[in-house]
DNA sequence: CCAAAGGATTGGTCTTGACCAAGAGGGGGG
DNA sequence: CCCCCCTCTTGGTCAAGACCAATCCTTTGG
């Protein structure tokens, strides 16, 4: 009777809170700044925490806020542009932006991984595993997949796993000449052992590229690079200038 | 004392539970099959419904579950691989892969989108909106915008806004000597707008495609694309191949 | 025979309250 | 003066229960 008909479809109360709380952060915060704690937010806005929690996480999950135990919730800085394109084994690595370390093992790949390999899901791999660093914090952590029959300059050689083997396993790997590849991005959510080289709670949602290089007809690898999804954007090279028609 | 030392760092019973969903799902279900309802579950591995729910959105977010209120949680089918370059643009939409309706407005585009613009954060646009179906359902959809000084030819004319003056932008655009495109992708969750034409609720986890068309030196276009990330695999492109040199 | 009404089922939202674990910071002992 | 330990703060996990909203399906009435 006396209400107005605004209310034709109630709004989550969660949801219009994250809308009151993405206003507020662009108005009244600045970058690093930290909020209230979240017994105390729930509390001005008078909803269980619980509540205020869910509007927290779709702040957080859209890079918005950055949540830490024991810490606080602080307001994110803008998403790194993150550069991976045409390819990550092609990339020299710019100063501040890096693949640090690569180990190495004999780690048998996922079967999504293996389905992949021309040799067949039984073939004998390198797994390369890397992480990569921008501005000082660890933006992606990738395993690369390398069929032996990929790199038969070093098989036996460097039996000892580590950092060298990987190294020495890329080095390879660079006097190919790879003829393509193919790419995907899909979401994911994080790994135990991915988590902890991101620097993240299991389950942190994630952006997992997955490129297939080729080499002579056959998948000379396969990468799965696993990218925070918090606080990276995906570019996808500098735009060398690519012929589109007309429809 | 007696506890063997397995518990070093205690896996949270959601994370458990999520594992366990996993495994059951690969081997004791098949896609499109239907789950007992949330709270049979809940009893039946002895946690919260808070707690169960906590492990089926994890899943939901990896593309494994599909949930809809009033009906039940389903065993999702793999995710589609969805192209989605070089650019949508030039593409010219294969059978059951195709854009679809493409009203049109002069909304004022986003602060993001505006600061790409070549004619300044006023200049007047034009507002696509189409949406891509995928065997029979929608997967993605996306505004472009287009600053009316890319398409003089029809200032003025089919004053009628609708999907009439949509694919008359589009036309115009098809005609343009496209030169490059910039390119990004992130993890966004959906406006409501976007979730209403994508079928899903608000807030739910979408790939953002930003890609910037330019044409003479300046921003032909800006097309912001909102891809569902429970569905769709990104793809790019069927792999001309790349010229990649040894590091 | 079909359409409207109504109830049963299912996931979505919200509350209250409790405890756990990771950091930060202060105070005391070496 | 430095380091260790304790405590406090903060976000993370979990429980139990209530109600809401979308959907499906049966029943009822035309």
């Amino acid at each position: 009777m006396g209400t107005t008909q605004v209310d034709a479809v109630p709004e989550p109360k969660y949801w219009h809170l994250k809308t009151v709380l993405s206003d507020a952060l662009d108005s009244e915060f600045t970058v690093g700044e930290i909020l209230p704690n979240e017994r105390e937010l729930a509390a001005r806005f008078g909803v269980a925490r619980a509540t205020l929690r869910q509007a927290l996480e779709q702040l957080e999950l859209e890079g918005r806020l950055q949540r830490r135990r024991g810490v606080g919730t602080t307001v994110a800085p803008p998403r790194f542009g993150v550069d991976v394109g045409p390819g990550e084994l092609s990339w020299p690595g710019a100063p501040d932006d890096a693949w640090q370390t690569a180990d190495c093992e004999e780690a048998a790949p996922p079967a999504s991984v293996a389905a992949m390999l021309s040799e067949g899901p039984d073939a004998p791999v390198h797994s390369v595993r890397r992480t990569r660093m921008t501005h000082g914090q660890p933006v992606a952590t990738e395993m690369l997949y390398v069929p032996h029959a990929s790199v038969p300059g070093m098989s036996g050689i460097e039996s000892a796993g580590g950092s060298a083997r990987g190294r020495a396993v890329l080095r390879e790997l660079h006097r190919l000449e790879l003829e393509g590849q193919e790419r995907a991005v899909e979401l994911g959510s994080a790994r135990a052992d991915d988590a902890r080289q991101l620097d993240r709670l299991p389950g942190a949602p994630v952006l997992v590229v997955t490129t297939r290089y080729f080499a002579q007809g056959v998948t000379a690898a396969v990468a799965v690079s696993t990218y925070r999804a918090d606080t990276c954007r995906l570019t996808f090279g500098d735009t060398a200038p690519v012929a589109l028609m007309a429809g």
